[in-house]
DNA sequence: TCCTACATGTAAGGCGTTACATGATTTA
DNA sequence: TAAATCATGTAACGCCTTACATGTAGGA
């Protein structure tokens, strides 16, 4: 929120909902049960200064600039060092487990995931349109926002491939399946009641 | 943590613990403090079960086999309509912003950025090969362990070219940098003590 | 001798999500 | 007439991380 407000000063909180939900949710997002408390809670650090303006006929706005304690702060983290991927993919983890379906199952939860990315990836696409018709680079801040547009568009590509990749193996390995695909298999049946000891 | 009950019977909470840190963490990851609370939830619930086994000379082992209404769940998840990745991309989110740093201190802390997720590239390429050293394939459900460690490598290298490209487009593009750059922006005199009234 | 691996767990606190409340204006 | 948009915020709850506690065995 302090890399926003530094780059586009007199940003209200709404503007940062709609940011979130928009044109960073290919890599971040936050909902507004949590971005207007610590807006808040960064103005009583010092962090940003607000002034409210009054509107006819909607609601008022509070407009948020960075201070120099804030412009610090962010700084303090952009120059701290790189820490490890701590990613969470839901979709990838449950791709690990869809051999339990069986092939002819597995290879349509496959399916269904591919043309999910792919329309997300139509979608990234478009606002790269878009961002070209409104003049492409032109500063230093959108020249960065493109990257970070154009990891995901190469991270869903690379995604759709690796689909595409995965259903052929599938295809050419289904020897490995057990033949009661889909069914409760062998080691259900060494389930036990729990006993206390051994 | 039912997929991984299912897949390997008679596993103990440590080795889930172990998994989630080593094998999975290129897409999850989850703490002990977590996960022995909800295994104890699973198999109130009834869908694990477990017996202790005494060990000497080390704490015993609690392991644990999935039953059938733990299978249901396991089903429902994986037969669940997909739905939209929501990743939180840390690193990205960082260099959104480094253009604040000025072109120099962006492009170091690319450099950086890269060598970390090379280093990373590398370990993975370690466990593909270790996995082709132990038989590759033999398994449905090393298949599809293969699978998520194929994303991981394709997903890093994917990452790297990025990384590579994007250094090219800050040189190619300095001018739009300002000339004090990593130094205080114009913005900032932008600043003024809040006031409740415009 | 000190550290690490094994193995399970609890407690505190922080982070994040969902749902709700308000109320005028514009669009379907 | 109903719904969505604008705009800010609170409250409840759940998820997640961090730190800690325990105790033996084996390696550096």
């Amino acid at each position: 929120m302090l890399g926003l407000i530094a780059a586009a000063p007199r940003i209200c909180g709404y503007d940062i909902v709609r940011i979130f939900n928009l044109s960073m949710r290919h890599f971040w997002h936050a909902h507004p049960g949590q971005i207007y408390p610590t807006l808040a809670r960064m103005e009583r650090a010092g962090w940003i200064g607000s002034r409210e303006l009054i509107q006819r006929g909607r609601p008022n706005k509070r407009l948020f600039t960075i201070a120099p304690t804030g412009r610090d702060a962010l700084e303090r983290w952009l120059e701290s060092p790189y820490e490890n991927l701590k990613l969470k993919h839901a979709p990838l983890l449950k791709t690990l487990y869809l051999g339990h379906l069986g092939a002819d199952r597995a290879l349509a939860k496959f399916a269904e995931q591919r043309a999910g990315w792919l329309a997300y990836l139509e979608e990234l696409r478009g606002i790269e349109r878009d961002f070209f018709a409104r003049g492409g680079y032109g500063s230093e801040h959108r020249m960065f926002s493109y990257f970070t547009l154009r990891y995901g568009i190469g991270f869903m590509e690379e995604s759709l491939r690796w689909c595409d990749w995965a259903m052929e193996e599938i295809e050419r390995n289904r020897n490995l399946f057990s033949a009661d695909s889909g069914q409760p298999k062998q080691e259900q049946r060494e389930f036990a009641p729990r006993a206390t000891r051994a």
